[in-house]
DNA sequence: CGGCATCCATTTTGATACTG
DNA sequence: CAGTATCAAAATGGATGCCG
């Protein structure tokens, strides 16, 4: 909490004195896909000033959701991770994502910004446990400049930014395909059919990855 | 969105469009637990004006989440409820709460409010599904004017405001002893076993009751 | 009681300029 | 690049009065 509480023994309330003032949650999803340096929060949140910003991390770290940290060489270059209590939040934002991607994502309005990684993250919500039971294997997702791996592990998935080691799958798409996949217009198969997308590596691997998704229906309110 | 949007194409910015404004997703809160009135709502959020409280409850009926309905007789009075979509917000408020029951419900303080429907919101943050296989149950508890029940039906849980039709079990509780269950201090087992806490009706379901919630290892940050 | 309108003090935010 | 400083615009909180 910082000044304004809502001053309620509840759960709810005091995760939302922490977490719910404006462009803190979206903070957190940025970083649930690794660490960020506070330049690329920023590209990646057009209207939020370098004030306000500055002000929402040190809040974050002062809570004990987000430490500074050191990149690795060759980087050494500042940047913030999610703490153990920051990343156990992400639960509740795939929650959000999940209704979102059902009861709120209609085509893309003119002015909206798009990144891959909020894709990405989308498909972590519309992860299916079950139907990875068994699997082991890392995907990577490449677009223009950005690049993204999801570690699939029998029911388990870790999404994260940047190349993977050792993928299974490589599949590369244009920025337009993979906001289509966000907004469950577009399924993965379709796409790679279509050549909107192309594949390469394990074929196993790869067609398992058509049934790891099952975004939520989608309705109108 | 109202006014200000993140403009991101995005499943968890659409939402916090939606409802990410302060005071929305506590409203949502309040009617989990079925219908409230214009003055309960407001009563239950010490510090939302009513002019506050009316725009909010604006925007969240032109969006679809809320509507106004009328409560059956013999009260026939104005009341607001959840849509679908609006209730399908369910599993990412429990998961906020979640968050909170782990990470955030330290000692309760000076001035903080608390209303056992908080509680009871808690309790189904922290039901366990696997633990009411084959139960099927209602559970009323009291406390003072309030009245909540849960209705169990083999790993499903509901809970709304209000007494139950035939509840199978009746516990009867101090609003403290309440807390300190919302809290995670208090187990119910022990609340009985200290007489904080009574329960009458069927044996065998409260035998079961002890089981059916499993509050998160609490952490500090 | 349910709800809207208005006025005003305080916070929060957005945008931009500036510094190490 | 990573932030701080500053200022204007918007959102909020609280009080109050009104009306059906």
């Amino acid at each position: 909490m910082d000044q304004r509480s809502y001053a309620q023994y509840c759960a709810t309330a005091r995760t939302l004195d922490i977490v719910g003032e404006r462009w803190t949650l979206l903070l957190v999803r940025e970083l649930l896909t690794g660490p960020k340096r506070f330049g690329d929060l920023q590209r990646n949140l057009r209207g939020l000033g370098t004030g306000l910003l500055s002000a929402r991390m040190k809040h974050l770290e002062r809570e004990g959701l987000v430490e500074r940290i050191t990149l690795p060489p060759p980087a050494r270059t500042p940047a913030y991770a999610l703490t153990e209590a920051g990343a156990e939040l992400g639960p509740a934002v795939l929650a959000l994502a999940r209704w979102g991607l059902r009861w709120a994502m209609d085509d893309p309005r003119e002015d909206e910004a798009f990144h891959p990684g909020w894709a990405v993250l989308g498909l972590k919500a519309a992860f299916v446990p079950a139907a990875a039971a068994g699997l082991t294997a890392v995907y990577e997702f490449r677009t223009g400049d950005e690049t993204f791996h999801a570690r699939v592990d029998d029911g388990e998935i870790e999404t994260v930014y940047g190349p993977a080691q050792h993928p299974d799958v490589v599949i590369t798409l244009s920025a337009d395909a993979f906001r289509e996949l966000a907004s469950g217009h577009l399924r993965l198969g379709t796409a790679l059919e279509s050549g909107a997308a192309t594949a390469t590596g394990d074929r196993d691997a790869l067609r398992r990855l058509g049934d790891l998704f099952r975004l939520p229906a989608r309705r109108t309110r």
